[in-house]
DNA sequence: CGAGTGACCGCAA
DNA sequence: ATTGCGGCCACTC
């Protein structure tokens, strides 16, 4: 119970665990959603560092790009999103304008 | 307690 | 358009 200090980690991975399938959310965004939107840099390494099973591969950067550290690189991150449903395009960029998702709507 | 690191972001030349 | 630099936050040693 008892309300746990809220670790920047612990919400980061809550927010990335409720991110919907189909849809992608931008560094900058996760930490301005924890409250701090110029930690985005923490949020990729809790990324590298944090639970496994997140759907870390939704996470992007602003530009809608994948990410370097993902298993497999960005092929294996690419792969991953590509087996969501996403489209991702030939440079490892993803729509960001259409899949980019918001937990206030 | 101090210093280093990082799957980033933004701006300047 | 591309490249380089700094800054910010939290976590680890």
């Amino acid at each position: 119970m008892s309300e746990k200090n809220p670790r920047f980690r612990e919400l980061v991975e809550e927010l990335v665990a409720s991110i919907p399938k189909g849809r992608v959310m931008t560094y900058g965004q996760i930490a301005a959603l924890c409250g701090h939107p110029m930690a985005a840099r923490q949020v990729g390494g809790i990324a590298h560092f944090g639970n496994p099973d997140l759907p870390w591969q939704r996470v992007v950067n602003k530009r809608g790009g994948l990410a370097s550290g993902f298993p497999g690189g960005r092929e294996g991150h690419k792969q991953a999103l590509l087996d969501e449903g996403l489209h991702v395009t030939n440079d490892y960029t993803v729509d960001i304008e259409e899949l980019i998702w918001w937990p206030d709507r």
